[in-house]
DNA sequence: AAGAGTCTTCTACGTGGCGTAGAAAGGACC
DNA sequence: GGTCCTTTCTACGCCACGTAGAAGACTCTT
């Protein structure tokens, strides 16, 4: 369970708002306001390759795309948290406990159809 | 958001356990298997403290207990993680999309209560 | 096919968090 | 008051991450 830092989370951030594969330059220029260098992108992209959260193609200017979406990151991270956090009913109940009345009935309505 | 480290970790994991302050020496005895020193122990809580995860009385061997139990810490956990996730209700989706059945079904009913 | 420009990889450095603990200071107990 | 336990102070090493230069690989144009 790997956690991200400041600028890989950037990273994925924007791989995960695009609708395809990005070039590196393109997120160089996304991420302009921190003024990073190109090298720098592509070393934090090798990173999240090896944490296994990006992949890339080989087409020529690479084109880098996020494993798997934001949603599904999401919920395998309160996944682990769930799991590795001994009694799991008591960590529910806390959970829906404190979830906002939408939320419930969002919940309510996606457990009703399994 | 902090993440834990190993040893702060399992410096949590006992004082969840315990159901009241616990010394330092107790944790460094509960820990023996990492051989690890009174010391070491301190520093740990110290930092933990800082983190806001632990506090302490002023008893003379002094106490140290968990400030959250560990439900309550892995339930903010979550909601932590489903907060900074963009699309809750998509995150939402995911997530009970891959409890299994037995959670579900708690689900139900503790959402059935609210 | 050479040259120019771009993209990718290699390598490296600084910082900060965490595990680690000795040394010193503070308090308790006989 | 001296000895022993506890707490605090200070410090070091390692690793993850942000950072990027230098060099190598590739493409494209002429």
């Amino acid at each position: 369970m790997a956690s991200l830092g400041d600028l890989e989370r950037a990273v994925m951030e924007r791989l995960w708002a695009a609708d395809g594969p990005v070039a590196a330059t393109t997120l160089r220029d996304e991420l302009a306001d921190r003024g990073v260098a190109l090298t720098t992108v592509h070393t934090v992209l090798t990173r999240l390759e090896q944490k296994g959260f990006v992949v890339h193609d080989d087409a020529r200017p690479r084109g880098f795309s996020a494993r798997s979406s934001r949603a599904e990151h999401a919920a395998e991270l309160m996944h682990e948290v769930l799991g590795q956090a001994g009694d799991r009913q008591a960590v529910l109940a806390r959970f829906v406990g404190s979830v906002n009345e939408d939320e419930a009935r969002l919940l309510r309505e996606l457990l009703a159809g399994s």
